[in-house]
DNA sequence: CTGTATCCTATATGATACTG
DNA sequence: CAGTATCATATAGGATACAG
């Protein structure tokens, strides 16, 4: 059948797969927090879940673990635990994660020389049609 | 409210716009077939509606026709319609577009390198905890 | 050939309450 | 502080039937 093949093809495809991973809500914005700091423009750091979630001020707490724990699974951000009371926990960029935020550069820098591009024609598109 | 200040930079932020355009479960395949042609290696060219539905076999018409509309939408691609018998319509993409496609080989590139060393990590992850 | 219209399901995300 | 558990909702995506 054509579509289980496709399906295979999809499922195999490295571009694919890094859509996926990187295509969450909340995920690009906790790697550039990692990778830039909270003031978006600084070197990369450690940082704890409370500061995250300051920083992200509209994500839940739900969606911040979540997010957090399968960037941990991937060996994208590590994950330290420091036993005081009450209980300290901090989030770490890895040297592959690290290697993801600088790719998600380019990313950036077309974003912002042309989604303004776009958002022109789809304003000029949907006056059109009306 | 801090989170509504939170939602209105997620709004205006340029790679968050980006991302949400091409997270689209066909859109990354559509510009690479628009792109590369049918072999993914050639040049970039006009495909008709049918030979798209073809080659990425698992596309329901409802995605296909939805995805194109929406990268039309935004100047991505044309859409041009021949008045033959039955009607032929091809698409093919822009500046913009190939602009686009152009910057997520980019992202190929990386997806090619790391994606395995992601995948490696997940199920290490997994075994882990099991 | 190139779609539209309708219904349906799965998944992502969010709100809220509770805990070591 | 740093979560977990549960419930609710919105949206993406798909299956199917029909049409110019």
């Amino acid at each position: 059948m054509d579509k289980a093949e496709y399906n295979a093809f999809l499922s195999a495809c490295p571009s694919h797969k890094l859509l996926e991973r990187i295509s969450g809500k909340w995920v690009a914005l906790i790697l550039s927090a990692l990778g830039s700091g909270p003031d978006c423009a600084g070197q990369p750091r450690a940082m704890r879940y409370s500061e995250l979630s300051r920083l992200l001020a509209g994500v839940s707490q739900k969606m911040l673990t979540q997010t957090l724990r399968s960037l941990e699974r991937d060996g994208l951000i590590t994950r330290t635990v420091v036993a005081t009371v009450p209980v300290t926990v901090s989030y770490e960029l890895t040297e592959l994660g690290l290697s993801l935020f600088t790719m998600m550069r380019g990313l950036k820098l077309w974003a912002q020389t042309h989604m303004d591009d776009v958002f022109t024609n789809r304003v000029a598109y949907d006056n059109a049609s009306a």
